[in-house]
DNA sequence: AATGAATGAGTCTTCATTCAT
DNA sequence: TATGAATGAAGACTCATTCAT
C-alpha cells in the first residue's frame, strides 16, 4: 500500500468509527478528523466531499466483511454449520463496528442518491453471496422446488438488515441470540429432511 | 377541541409527508411547515421541539396503520388469505407514505434516544400483532413445535422492515412483489400441511 | 379598586414574580402570564407592550416599598435605630422579591431608554428619602460640615444597589448581614459623637 | 500562537465594545462580529458559545484593569493621593468602555450561572485589592479599631458598582465627579486624623 | 375583557467547505 | 501533503405581538 492509500484508509477507518459511535448525523468532517487524529482539511484532500467519503466507506467495509464471510462460509453445505458460522460472523460484525456503520449508511441513503446506489450495489453483492449458499443448501431438497433462490436470498439479506435495525432501536442484544437459537433448531430439522429422490413412491422401497 | 386536535394533526400529517418525500435529514421545521402550509413557529406552539414531533408522528402513523391491519387481519387463520391481505395492506402503506415515514424514523433513531424508545415501543406493538397471527396460524400444525412464536414474530417484523429498507435504497418495486408471490406459494404449501391430531395412538400404529 | 386596576395589578405582581424568579431575560409575556394565571394576550389589553409593563412595574414596586420605608423611618433621628430599621426593611425586601425585581430592572435599563428614565425617577425618590434621613442624622454633628447631604444620599443609594448586585452574583447572604453588623458598630460610635457647639473650647466652661 | 491569541483577543475586544455600546441584550454573535469585522462563525471556532465569550470577556477586562489599578495604587498610603488616583483611573475606565462592559456583565449574570461565578470571582479580586489598600490606609488610625477591613472593602466595591449603575441609568456624569469631590474632602480630613501611636514624642507636649 | 392560536423576525449554533500557509 | 482558521448558509428554537373569536 502506498502512502496515499494508507491516508485514505485512515480516513475510512475513522469514518467507520464515527458512524458506529456518533451515527450518521454525528459523522461530520470534524468528528471524523477528531477520531482519526488528523485535521478536517485532510479529508478534502483525498475526497471531493463527505458524500464521497460515505460511498467509499460503504465499499470499504463491505469488501472487508464479504471477504471474511466468503472465507468462513466457503465449504459449508449444511444448515447447522451455516448457522453456527453466521453466529460467529455476526459477533465479529458487532464488535468491529462495521454492522453499525452499515446500518447508519443504509439508513441515511436517500433513494436515488449516489450513496443509495453504492449501498444498493453492496447489498446486491450480499444477495449474490446468499444465493450461492442457499443454492448449495437447497440442492436436492424438496423445499428447493418451492423456493425461488434469488428471492429467498434477498429475503435473507432483508431479514439480517431488519434484525440489526430492531436491535439498533431497542438495544436488546438478547434478541439476535434468541434468533440464532431458533435458527439452529430449524437448521437441525432442515438437515434431517430427506434428500429428493427420482421415484415418487419411496413407500414401495421400504 | 376540534381545532386543537386538527392543528396537531395537520402538523403530524405534514411531518409524514416531509419524511416520506425528503427523508429524515430533510425534514426540517421549515420543510414541514412548507408542506403543511403554515408558519414554522406553529410547530413550536404545539410541540416542544422537533423530537417531540417525530415521536408523535411515530405514534400517530403506527396507530393509524395498526388499526387498519387489525381490522383487515381479524378473522384470518390461514396462510393464503393472510398473504393476500398483507399484499393489499403493503400497497396501502406504500401509497400513503406511512411506510417511508416509519422507515426514516426507525433509521434515524439513535440508540438510547427518546425517538428510539418511541420506535421500540411501536415495533413492539407490531411484534405483538404478529405473534397473535402467527399463533393462530401455527395452531395445530406440526411446525408449531419447532417455532418459538415471539421469536418468529420478531423475525417477521424484522424482515418487513428490512425489505422496506432494501426497496428504499434500490427503488426496485418488483422485489416486494416477487417476495409476495414467493410467500403465496409457501403459504399454499403451508395450508396443505396436515393438522396435528389429538390421538397419539393411531399415528404410532401406522 | 375597580376591576381594571385589579387586572393591572395582577399583571404587575406577576411581573415582579417573574423578574425575581426568572430574571429580566426570562421575563417574557408568556412567563408573566403563566405565573399570573392568565393568557399572554391579557397583557396587551392593559399595556401597550412589555416595556410599558416594566416601567409600570418599576413604579409599582417602588411606591409600595417607599411607603413602607417612610412609615418605618418616620421618627428616626439616631443612627442606631436607623440601622436596626433598615435591617428589618432589607429582610422584607429580600423575602418579597421586590429587591430582585428592582435589581433586574435597573440592570436591564439601557441608558436613554424609557425604562432607564423610569428607574432614574425611582432612584431619585430614594435619594430624596435618604437625604431627609441623613439631614436629620447629621444635624448638629461636626461631620455635617464635611458632608454634602445630596451627594452622601446618592452614595447611600449607590451602596445599597451595589450590595444587592454583589449578593446577586455570589449569593452570599452572610455579606449583607456582616455589613449591617459593621454598620451597627459605626452607628453606635456615631451616636456617641458630641453634638456641635458654638464654642470650640467647652473645657473653658467647665 | 500570536495568531491564535490575537484572534481570541479580537473577539474579546469586540465583545467589550458591543457590551458597552449595545448592552448585554444587544450583544449578539452578530453584533460582536459586526463590530469586530469578522464572520459570526469565527466566534464559535474560538469559543464554545456566547456564555464562554462573556466569561472570558469578564476575565480579560478585569485582568487588564486590575493590572492598571495595582500599578497606579502601588505606593499609595494616604487617602488624598488615593482619591486622586482613583479619579484618574475611573476616567480611564469610563473612556475605555471597560466600566460599561463590566456593568452589563454583572447585571446580566443570573445567580448560579457560570457567568455569575466568573463575575463573583472577579469582584472577589477587586475586594482583595480594596482590602490591601484599606489596610494600608487604616494602619495606625483610630478608625481602624471600628472597621472590619474585609467588610469595608466589600462595601467599597459595592459602592463603586452601584455608582456605575446609577450613572448608567440617569446618565448624569456630574454625579461621580461630585462624589469624587466629596471623597477628596473626607480624605483630607482623614489624613489629618492623628495616628494611633502612644509615643509620638510625648515629651514635647509636657 | 379575555383567550390562545398564529406569525415572522431574530437568535444561537453547527458545519461543509475553502484557502492561505 | 497537511493544517487549522475562516466563511456563509442553513437549522432549531424563542418570543413579542396580533387577531379572530
Amino acid at each position: 500500500m502506498t502512502q496515499r492509500s494508507s491516508a485514505r484508509e485512515r480516513i475510512l477507518r475513522a469514518a467507520i468509527l464515527a458512524l458506529s459511535s456518533h451515527g450518521y448525523a454525528g459523522t461530520t468532517a470534524r468528528s471524523i478528523a477528531a477520531l482519526g487524529g488528523f485535521a478536517p482539511g485532510v479529508i478534502y484532500y483525498h475526497f471531493a466531499d463527505l458524500d464521497e467519503v460515505f460511498t467509499a466507506t460503504a465499499a470499504y467495509t463491505s469488501e472487508l466483511r464479504e471477504e471474511r464471510y466468503r472465507a468462513a462460509l466457503a465449504g459449508v453445505t449444511k444448515a447447522v454449520p451455516l448457522i453456527r458460522a453466521l453466529r460467529t460472523l455476526y459477533a465479529e460484525d458487532l464488535e468491529s463496528g462495521h454492522i453499525e456503520a452499515v446500518q447508519e449508511l443504509v439508513a441515511a441513503a436517500r433513494p436515488g442518491s449516489p450513496l443509495a446506489a453504492a449501498m444498493a450495489a453492496q447489498t446486491r453483492q450480499w444477495e449474490l453471496l446468499a444465493e450461492e449458499i442457499l443454492a448449495r443448501l437447497l440442492r436436492g431438497k424438496p423445499l428447493g422446488r418451492l423456493v425461488n433462490v434469488p428471492t429467498a436470498a434477498r429475503a435473507a439479506v432483508a431479514y439480517y438488515l431488519g434484525m440489526q435495525t430492531l436491535t439498533h432501536i431497542d438495544g436488546d442484544a438478547s434478541r439476535p441470540e434468541a434468533a440464532f437459537a431458533q435458527a439452529a433448531r430449524l437448521a437441525a430439522a432442515f438437515d434431517k429432511l430427506p434428500a429428493l429422490r427420482r421415484r415418487p413412491r419411496p413407500s414401495r422401497r421400504s
